[in-house]
DNA sequence: CATGAATGAGGTTTCATTCAT
DNA sequence: TATGAATGAAACCTCATTCAT
């Protein structure tokens, strides 16, 4: 639905973060979003097929943006990686706080939509994830846990991550601060969950 | 207004349960709700004082159910509490899988809304678990941690169960394999939050 | 979607005629139909399913009117049914200038339309006239013009009568000369179908 | 600003009886004209002061050919010349099917229009028939119609033959088969109403 | 207590028209 | 001349809430 590569659905993008931080993507009004934006309410429609599609968009920008970013990570230790990677997730979102805002109550809309343009972005970042996670467990000699036990300890991980950025938003305590325990917390679990294999 | 103790309350938080799952909680309608409890529209408004009310209301019971099982937790060793808080937290969710559809999309309504009745039971629980977390921690005879990094600690488990649920909901696992792998890595976190202190 | 045998319906249909002869189908605003009606906007999708059913709704009233009277014609000469047939035809739109300029205007979408549920008693009246027709070209001993021809003949006659009643719109001729002439006009062209058989 | 006499005008104009035979005129969009007839959307407002505009066109030119027609007919017997105008109108719609279809549904538009480049044409085509009407009344030896039922009797055949046009739309009869039988019923009524002055 | 018909404010989306290029 | 991106007014329809019965 994109029409013109420039920045106008950029900045409409940007102003949509704002405004469903603000109000959640229900109570938000297109017509705010254009305000926002500093364009007409009609010009959304030029770039976008609807409100929802905003909403694909912004989400698929984001996974955009942390698959790359995760590909151009340094291919060291996978223990490091995963680290890393919890990092990323977490940078990411904790940069831009309307964004973070938006990612944890509406990014349910994202997946349970039929097929976005940015899912495979999305599913790129899972892979990147999984992998790294194989690896740990190739590592320690354990036997690799199966793929949905997998999965779900990596859902683990995702989950534990949101909360400490719903943490950070909540109280004044510093990202950086946040992020240190969370990645200590997260290692943790993920460790836990290649040992729990043999139980 | 609320509250009529007759079981008509309880039948309409119950449908509603049902269509909140089902359409979100923006786009269900009050009449479907009515329907599902089979009254008529009007006597919703009997019971409760909006859409906005039965919402907090479902929450309301749950946090108040949940803070008297957590109550009546035998209380022996604090380690072994947490576990079986945990565990109590994920089954009141998975048991009703409608429910833990609402809660994951619809509980931050609840913590958003002014000051709800129900908001004390979610403290209580929240207090339950803290308690237990610092007791835990003398145990070990480490330094307990300050208020806000037991908070961010104890914010991360319940992401972490949240995401299982989530978890649960998608995939065909059964319910009590999540729910130990899941106590299995939420403990080792949990651990790891207390270890790292001294860091 | 009509809920209620009340006659809500009804007046918010005469409404409409009033609104849809003024501005237009197209023009014509459900807000001012609801207005002219004396009731809520919303009102109006108790009773109909939309802007397309109101109008449906006018015309299968029209059409289910027409025919319970053309039942109770006289069984008298088929020559003479027919110029009844063509003068109630007439009356029950020169009756109501207001309906009388929806009809010129717009009956074409209610043909368009899928299945609107009037469709059928407007076939009724299409089959009362093409009996009393066969009949007449029966006592003429003359060949039966073929089911085309005669269809034909009968499209024929209703546009002449159209034209007659957009004349007595925009020119003050009183309608009951307007319908003698029209009469006069139609029932020569209707005999002078029959005779063209032979040619 | 209109009649550039470049035929990119006679472009728009034909593109445009091509969207509104489609679409009709209320739901036709200006961009999709000016994609049919292959030019930008602003141009069209180089050639047309808007929408209702290129409708006027569409019946100006019609009219203003109609009108050269017709009085270049032979200036023969009164009676064939009007069995020749009605012809003349029947062929120049028929052999369009797409103007055929924007004459039946938004012909009335044209008539409406407050004062349209092209009404001068059309009431010249009124006109031309009227004197052929009057030349018959008087060749027949009866007393000349009052203007007014003249008029009558003249819109009473528009009427027939603009029915004749929309059954051999939507019916598989061919359109000279159609002509035929429409004028011998046009020619039938048409001397009825002279005959019928008497009564 | 119970009902559900009635209400009307409000939001997404469309599209004729403009105007800078 | 020609374009088409941008505009923003306008309208259908939904649905939470009310209130007469």
């Amino acid at each position: 639905m994109r029409r013109k590569e420039g920045d106008k659905a950029t900045g409409i993008l940007n102003a949509a973060i704002v405004v469903f931080a603000q109000d959640g993507f229900d109570k938000a009004q297109v017509s705010a979003i254009a305000h926002q934006a500093g364009v007409g309410t009609g010009s959304i429609y030029l770039y976008f097929a609807g409100k929802d599609d905003i909403l694909h968009g912004i989400f698929a920008r984001f996974w955009e943006n942390l698959a790359e970013d995760m590909k151009s990570l340094p291919q060291t230790d996978p223990l490091f990686r995963m680290n890393d990677q919890l990092g990323l997730f977490f940078d990411s979102l904790a940069g831009n706080k309307d964004l973070a805002k938006v990612y944890l109550r509406d990014h349910h809309r994202f997946l349970e939509a039929p097929a976005s343009t940015g899912i495979a972005a999305y599913r790129a970042c899972l892979e990147l994830g999984r992998k790294a996670f194989v690896e740990v467990a190739k590592t320690s000699g354990r036997k690799i846990p199966t793929a949905k036990t997998l999965d779900l300890a990596q859902a683990f991980l995702f989950g534990g991550v949101r909360a400490a950025l719903e943490f950070g938003l909540e109280r004044a305590m510093a990202p950086a601060k946040v992020k240190r325990h969370m990645q200590t917390m997260a290692m943790a679990s993920l460790l836990a969950a290649i040992e729990g294999v043999e139980s």
